[in-house]
This record gives structure tokens, sequence and C-alpha cells, in this order.
DNA sequence: GTAAAACCCTTGGGTTACACAAGGGTCAAG
DNA sequence: CTTGACCCTTGTGTAACCCAAGGGTTTTAC
């Protein structure tokens, strides 16, 4: 099958497709009179496979490890489980912190009741991110991706 | 004061502030002779401000909006209140997201005692992560940041 | 007085996981 | 035989910086 019949199988787009084809995830012969991508059953399991590692929060990089190994003949079971176990900490923290950023945005907007709004004077921007904690210089507080 | 040293009064990399300077968040004077960019107390409010916006969740983008609202006189704090209003369900959706991942993980790696490592067999890559349900193709779901 | 250390500048490339557009070849249907 | 639906590759953009290179400047130390 092609590029798009493979994508509507696995409910992804052709370009996420082509883009694992091209990070070398997706290994499928040629047409050799076209040059079209052909894919067969094992690549949809492949691919399905890779859904099911995205939504464990696996990175692409990760994904192309495991998939060496396994196609190596070596089980990809004992790397998955430490990656797990290095992630899920981190997956941990990252709640927290989005937890504190949730906590602090709604104070704020409590707050936003009893305070003026305040033209800018020079020496305050908005008193409500103002006054705020300053952000400890050391802090292990990372963005969130605001994606709006 | 040169760049290197509000970075440090601030407690951010003077990468950082170059890039707030690039991206025209922080309009320092320039030393005439040598082109230095040069910084006042003013400076060093504005780049606290942005620290603290920062750790509310705003986007430079949005913190460029702020800026240019306050820069102008008015107050920037019914702008603020839209779009951390905006903001907080995205928050709040991000962290059931995690929580469901940090879920799936505990699943996978409490499955995993009773699961044999298995070598891939050419129908299996690796049960641990083919044993989870197919993602739902129109899902919500966005990736985590896989930043180790 | 001068040389090395420490800073400053700009430009350009890298990071993630794709999305999207351009420019052009291929293929099935009418 | 001409659409329209696909396919290909290549290049660009995204967020918020980090880092290296190449080259000027300032400060410090001997």
């Amino acid at each position: 099958m092609k590029v798009s019949e493979l994508a509507r199988k696995a409910g992804v787009t052709a370009e996420t497709v082509r883009h694992y084809t091209r990070e070398g995830l997706l290994a499928p012969r040629r047409d050799p009179h076209n040059g079209y991508h052909l894919f067969d059953h094992t690549d949809l399991e492949r691919l399905q496979f890779i859904q099911r590692a995205r939504t464990l929060g696996f990175s692409i990089a990760e994904i192309h490890q495991i998939l060496e190994h396994a196609d190596q003949g070596d089980s990809p079971c004992p790397l998955v489980r430490d990656l797990m176990a290095e992630r899920l900490p981190q997956i941990r923290a990252r709640i927290r912190e989005l937890e504190e950023l949730a906590a602090r945005m709604e104070q704020a907007l409590a707050a936003w009741s009893e305070m003026p709004d305040g033209t800018p004077d020079g020496h305050s921007l908005c008193r409500l991110i103002e006054s705020f904690p300053e952000p400890l210089s050391s802090d292990a507080e990372k963005r969130p991706e605001a994606s709006s």
C-alpha cells in the first residue's frame, strides 16, 4: 500500500508517515517504476507500535533505539523498562510543576477582584504579575508549552 | 550595566538577555563607542517582570503584547486576565493528560513482572508496549516533552 | 606597558515532531 | 486527454533559548 492508505489505517497524517520514513523508523520498499513508497502489513504493525510508544511518552529517538534493538533480534524490553523508569519521575515532577502553576494562576485570578487594574506608572507594569514571588534563580521550573 | 551584570542580577544567562533584547522585550541603550548594550534599573525590573510572567505560563509573544500595552500607557491587566483565563483550562487539561500517561506507565511497569521479556518474533516487538490499547485516532493527547 | 583573561558583538546552526508549501512527476476516471 | 487525486523531494517554520565561531574591547595582573 502507499503512504496515504497506511496513514489512514493507522489514523495519522501522510506527512507523519513520510516523517517516520525519513527518520528511518519505517523502511518501506520502493516501486522501482515510480519511486513510490510501498508499505506492507508489518509496516502497519510497526506504525501502530510507534503510536503506542508515543502515547507512553517515548521520543522518536528512543523509539528508534527500541526498534533497532528489535530489528537485531534482541528484546527491547529491558531498554523500554529503563527508559520508562527514567521518565516516570520526570512526568511526576512535571505534573507537580504544572499544579503549582495552576495554583499560582488561580491565586492571581482570585486576587484580581481586590486589586485595581492600575495604569503602568513607571514603577509598576501590572501589580498582578509583580505581586508574585520572584522565581528562585536556581529553580527546576520548566516552561509549559504555551501553544494557544 | 552590561549584559552579564544584568543577567547575574536577574538570575538568567547572558544568552537569555540577548535573546530578549533581540526579540524586543528589552530595549537597552547602546554605548556609542563600542556598541555594547547598556541596561539600567528599569530594564532589570522589566526582566524580573518577564520572569514572573514566564513562571505564570505566559509565552514570550504574550509577554511582548503585555509590555507593549504597558509601554503605551495602557493597563495590561485586562489582557493578562484574559490570557490567564484562557490558559488555565489548558494547563488543567495537560495535567490530566500527564496523569493518564503516568498511570499508563505505572501500569506497564507493574505488568512487567508477569510478562517475559520475549525476543521479537516478527509478530511482536515488545508485548509490554503492544499490550496497550490502540490510541483512538481522534485523541486530544499531546506529546509530553521527552527531554532526557 | 602589555599580554592574557574575561567580556562584548553578530551571525548562523541546533534542539522536537511534525505541518505546510512549492515545484513537478504519476495515475485512475471520465 | 484532461482533470483531480496522489506521489516525490526539498526547504521553511514552530518555542525559547543554547552554543560555537570569528573578531573587537576592556579589565586585570605581572
